[in-house]
DNA sequence: GTCCTTCGATACGCCAGTGTACCGATACGA
DNA sequence: TCGTATCGGTACACTGGCGTATCGAAGGAC
């Protein structure tokens, strides 16, 4: 490594872009809600660049492809899955958790939806939908199921804690194809009612 | 309605195909292959054509479209995801189906991965699948369950057991994207025995 | 054996999306 | 105030798949 290239800058790049925070945030909405609603392969540079009224140039300049973008655009909105949520219990969590899914529904569930089948083909697109999405939902789950076990509701090494996140997830992705309907609150409620906490040896709190 | 057209058969195409019901098979082989290795968006007619070494006009002349053709496939071939499975316990069954679905793996997995979201957007496609994949699999769990009650191994009115198909329809779907691989036969066996079995009140058999 | 339909194969026009190039306009930095 | 780089917008060539048309070949039906 010659000297010159250790006093140069370590951005080869020094692009001053006139993208604001504020505008990336309306390509990034922009690119979610395509995402929503037409899902991945539908997604287009043309598209986006319509939507959000620039020109495909600016797309290019600033994200280079299509995955870049929807890998940026992920990273780039903090959207919450799940808000915090401490109630107390273990079962007032996880009720909550449901009604925090299930209201959401229009919001990420069809993210996940979208992503879910573009994300196991591309390793980058699964490590940001991950970092993005579930990671943070999963991390707010356990620690519900944490706070759970250091109050003594369940045991720590109980067996389905294991499976608390996955199964919500899961009946997420699976009740619109089984049932033909997205897994809204009353059903997630009833799911963890009659199907997370009696597997954790909890039952549902009286009404 | 005019009296010719009444006495003309109802079939206004009397197309004779040369195409066997083995060379029919081979051609829904080929699209559900395609499916499962790149999905559905990239599933194309040229693909399919040049797979089975026949003619784009031989695709369009017998199935019209490319939904078509995987509607077809998916009815044209009688794929069993679960074998018949009748243990004599709720437990030994719901574990055979763990090991069916796990072993199973690479063949209707991904496909359901990857029709997962196309299906939502298409109400055929959605037809389609749930009447050759998931219904089969949601009959052959809940006759499980049914038996398991009139065993009496369970009550029949155990509010988890509506759930216990969608449990496991759930994790296959969601154990790629929370933990990166698929529901393998040792994960899909631990979540049986970990949340299904204790979410009925059962518990795990003694190994 | 002859006819007729379908088969496999290819060529074609069409459309949509990609990624690049170019343009005036404009807002920032010096 | 002035230069400059990026912006939004458009045009362009290119690719790839769609769906149709057309062809010789082949295999049943009669």
């Amino acid at each position: 490594m010659s000297p010159q290239e250790v006093t140069q800058e370590p951005a080869p790049t020094p692009r001053r872009s006139k993208i604001t925070p504020e505008r990336a945030q309306e390509f990034y909405a922009a690119v979610l809600d395509i995402l929503r609603e037409s899902g991945y392969e539908a997604l287009t540079m043309e598209g986006v660049a319509s939507r959000t009224r620039c020109g495909k140039s600016t797309l290019y300049r600033q994200w280079g492809s299509k995955p870049e973008l929807v890998v940026a655009a992920l990273h780039g909105t903090r959207q919450a899955l799940l808000p915090y949520i401490d109630t107390g219990t273990l079962a007032g969590d996880l009720h909550e958790a449901a009604r925090a899914i299930g209201a959401g529904s229009g919001r990420d569930t069809p993210l996940m939806h979208a992503l879910g089948h573009a994300a196991l083909q591309s390793p980058e697109l699964l490590c940001a939908l991950r970092e993005a999405l579930i990671a943070p939902a999963l991390a707010a789950i356990d620690a519900m199921v944490r706070r759970g076990a250091e109050r003594g509701e369940i045991r720590p090494d109980n067996p389905a804690a294991e499976f608390v996140s996955a199964q919500l997830l899961g009946v997420v992705r699976a009740r619109p194809l089984v049932e033909g309907e997205n897994a809204d609150e009353a059903y997630l409620t009833r799911f963890v009612d009659h199907a997370i906490l009696p597997s954790l040896g909890l039952s549902a709190p009286a009404q």
